[in-house]
DNA sequence: ATAAACCCGAGTAATTTACTATGGATTCAA
DNA sequence: TTGAATCCATAGTAAATTACTCGGGTTTAT
């Protein structure tokens, strides 16, 4: 029942580029110092948000990454998808294609984890990351150069 | 996000008790076969259910498992925690002893893994082994002897 | 021209997963 | 009293996954 780091350092990636939005395009080895994490590991999940349509990327001196839309528009559980596939306890309540029940159609385990897919879904959701950067504002009044912010 | 087989498994299996509840122990043999699982692996799990107290073992020829308590009284979370650990998408939102969080103490997509955690729980919790022999009968009505009931 | 950046695919060590194998200890029943 | 049916425990292991690293390329501002 564990996220994998994809999951945990691509919503920290996507997170500090919601605090630039708006600025200019910030550079893979900004974030990867600023949320301590490998570059080159990195590169690949903001690969693959932005062959998700997630971010846009400047190639280039001066060129970095930034949002592909407002950071309201944005919701956790896009980024999640992305990164971590569709979200499946078990196989057998995938969101997008389920898993052949091997055994019978009609089963009472599947719909603990179709409810437990249904609750994880419903939170990921309904978060996006301008809410991400409201509470980032409410807890770091100050914002920006009073102090790193780390996002665990 | 997604569950290892120790908890799909294991819940199948105590799903299977809590419907065999308050006759013969039930054999892991039995238990195996009907929810075709391997009969060496569920032995693991079921060791893991003894040793944490949910379910009880009969030794010897006739022997076999059955649920600690009554069906009503063991929540799919109690199963699922044995099985899996703590629940905890990552591990500075740990249920039980949350990491460090190596960069500092306040932090955004912190709140968003505990909020995950505390839905998944909230449904893990809020299902008894009961609850889901009730939803059993509902959709196989006849039980036992009326075919095969699959648990995905 | 140069340096700063992104882009891409392959490789890889460590870990986890999902089992299997083996042998023992207990108990019922004939 | 013997044999079969059970549970119990530990160790081993092949495959998959994870979390990276490596070594190149290409684009663009200055």
């Amino acid at each position: 029942m564990r996220l994998s780091t994809r999951g945990h350092y691509g919503l920290k990636a996507m997170f500090d580029l919601a605090q630039h939005y708006g600025a200019a395009p910030v550079p893979l080895k900004l974030i990867a110092e600023r949320q301590s994490l490998s570059e080159h590991y990195l590169e690949q999940l903001l690969g693959a948000l932005r062959k998700a349509g997630l971010v846009k990327s400047v190639r280039g001196a001066q060129g970095g990454y930034m949002l592909a839309r407002e950071p309201d528009r944005i919701k956790v559980g896009d980024v999640i998808r992305v990164l971590e596939g569709p979200i499946a306890p078990v196989d057998c309540v995938n969101e997008t294609n389920p898993a052949e029940c091997d055994q019978f159609e009609c089963c009472v385990t599947r719909t603990v984890w179709a409810k437990v897919r249904d609750s994880i879904a419903g939170v990921l959701d309904s978060i996006s990351l301008g809410d991400m950067c409201r509470d980032a504002r409410q807890i770091h009044p100050g914002g920006e150069g009073s102090g790193p912010s780390g996002t665990s």
